[in-house]
DNA sequence: GCAAATCGGAACGATTTGGTCCGATTAGCT
DNA sequence: AGCTAATCGGACCAAATCGTTCCGATTTGC
């Protein structure tokens, strides 16, 4: 239940990204001076919620990021599935994935599956509006 | 955003443990056939399950375990707390970890904090009397 | 006192993760 | 129109964690 380190610094880089004016083009560079997050690993961050379409991308001079949907529309779940994939808590929840020997005798299943909407749900309810706040 | 297999197996074990009459000793190779979860590593789970409180362990022939407490009293938060070790979605929350370099200056920690909250409290709400329900 | 059964901890291999680098692409200037 | 500079995109490699297995320590029952 612990969210990865590029997860992390998706949400630093994202709220950073809302603080500045809407439409602006953030290049990776500024933002990664800006929050602190080393450039390298800026650019994988930025790059993975670029192609899950929170930020669209615009190559060569003078390109650079901005985000793809008003803030108060992206929420924190949003991020953590651009960078981590689906919110699933166990592989028997995700849809396509079938790889548990216990399947079909497993007497806990559907319970993990209410417990993981309420993950979700609480995930859901906040959005990245709130997260670029000042506090 | 995912649980461990260990987490997960450990859910599955508990929940056939408190299907059992209350105070009966079970071994782990008895839990481990009736759930399909491998010996050895329902060996692993329920030794970390009691060093963590959740089960008390009798050692010997004719030793087992059993629960610590009544089902009602624990939640699923202690089971993947005992297998994982304590819900903190990021570093900086756990108290005792501070190794993130954006530590002082960072926007988002406050916001992340009550994020953290609202997940710990999904899953403190399901106790493990409902796992155990037969759907 | 002996033997069987069970828990406890240590070691190994595999998978995922985190970080870095270099090539592809495009705007702007000369 | 060509060139240069700046920026994104994807591939590669090291590190840490996870999952599994195995063997030793301990206790009851005969």
């Amino acid at each position: 239940m612990r969210l990865t380190s590029l997860a992390d610094y998706a949400v630093v880089v994202m709220a950073a990204a809302a603080r500045r004016p809407a439409g602006a083009s953030l290049s990776a560079g500024l933002l990664a001076e800006e929050t602190g997050v080393p450039l390298p690993t800026a650019q994988k961050v930025m790059g993975r919620l670029a192609s899950a379409g929170l930020l669209v991308s615009a190559r060569g001079a003078g390109g650079g990021f901005r985000l793809a949907r008003a803030a108060g529309g992206i929420s924190l779940a949003d991020i953590i599935e651009a960078v981590e994939g689906p919110i699933a808590m166990t592989n028997c929840i995700e849809g396509s994935i079938h790889d548990c020997a216990l399947e079909g005798s497993c007497r806990v299943k559907p319970h993990l599956n209410a417990a993981n909407d309420a993950v979700r749900g609480a995930l859901q309810g906040v959005s990245l509006a709130t997260l670029a706040e000042a506090k």
